[in-house]
DNA sequence: ATGCTCGTACGATACTCGTCGTAGTACGGC
DNA sequence: GCCGTACTACGACGAGTATCGTACGAGCAT
């Protein structure tokens, strides 16, 4: 509350310091992966209080922490909401197509398990 | 122990019980990525003694054993050995394409990393 | 300012995972 | 039969993770 008070820094690694195995394992959760198909259906960075989980928000922060810390989302404040949105163009030029296909390996997996019971 | 091929029976879980996430934390962990990217590579099914591996027995056994019950390979006893293969088939009729992009990652990244250091 | 909402930090807990060593089982060769 | 090779089972241990509750801080509205 000193000097640093405005932009509260989030850490994220840079593109370099992605690793695949850190992102499929970021991946490999069902509550980060529901986080990350809404991020790419909607196209847009959006707030964490638009994802209706079914943990508490302590563990929700957690949950995005690991996807930013991963390299997945990127994360900015906007006021007291903060925004998540994902890293596409940094996936995608790290691991071509892999974020692609992921998604649509999520969405085929929901059909086919949603297909007895809708939510 | 006559009539039956297999005395000993290896649990594999059937296409349907695949999950990607099952399979996203079975690759990733950098041992068993490894492991797949041999498979991959050879195109044949391989035992487990064929790979030199930065850990002990115990530790491999252990890797083949996620790898096979999260539905990435299939082993199969062949005498002594233990013989492991990829469920490619399995894989591609479940998450089109993402075997393959998750290979190519992995080798654009072993490039990356493998400049400085060679093995 | 006061309060409200959104998100964080911290501590606690229980569970999983990666690793190992040792002991054991199955198979094939002598 | 006996021994070596290939792999497994079991127990253990440290590290990481997913979860929660509670307390706190930052910004917005009144």
């Amino acid at each position: 509350m000193t000097t640093a008070t405005s932009p509260r820094a989030l850490e994220h690694p840079s593109r370099e310091q992605i690793s695949l195995e850190g992102v499929l394992h970021a991946l490999s959760d069902a509550v980060r992966l529901r986080i990350v198909r809404d991020l790419a259906r909607e196209g847009d960075a959006l707030s964490c209080s638009y994802f209706d989980l079914p943990v508490t928000k302590s563990t929700t922060t957690h949950h995005f922490r690991v996807l930013r810390e991963s390299g997945v989302i990127e994360q900015t404040y906007q006021g007291t909401a903060k925004l998540n949105a994902l890293r596409k163009s940094d996936l995608d030029a790290l691991f071509p197509g892999l974020l692609a296909t992921v998604l649509t390996a999520a969405e085929a997996q929901a059909d086919r398990q949603g297909v007895t019971e809708r939510a």
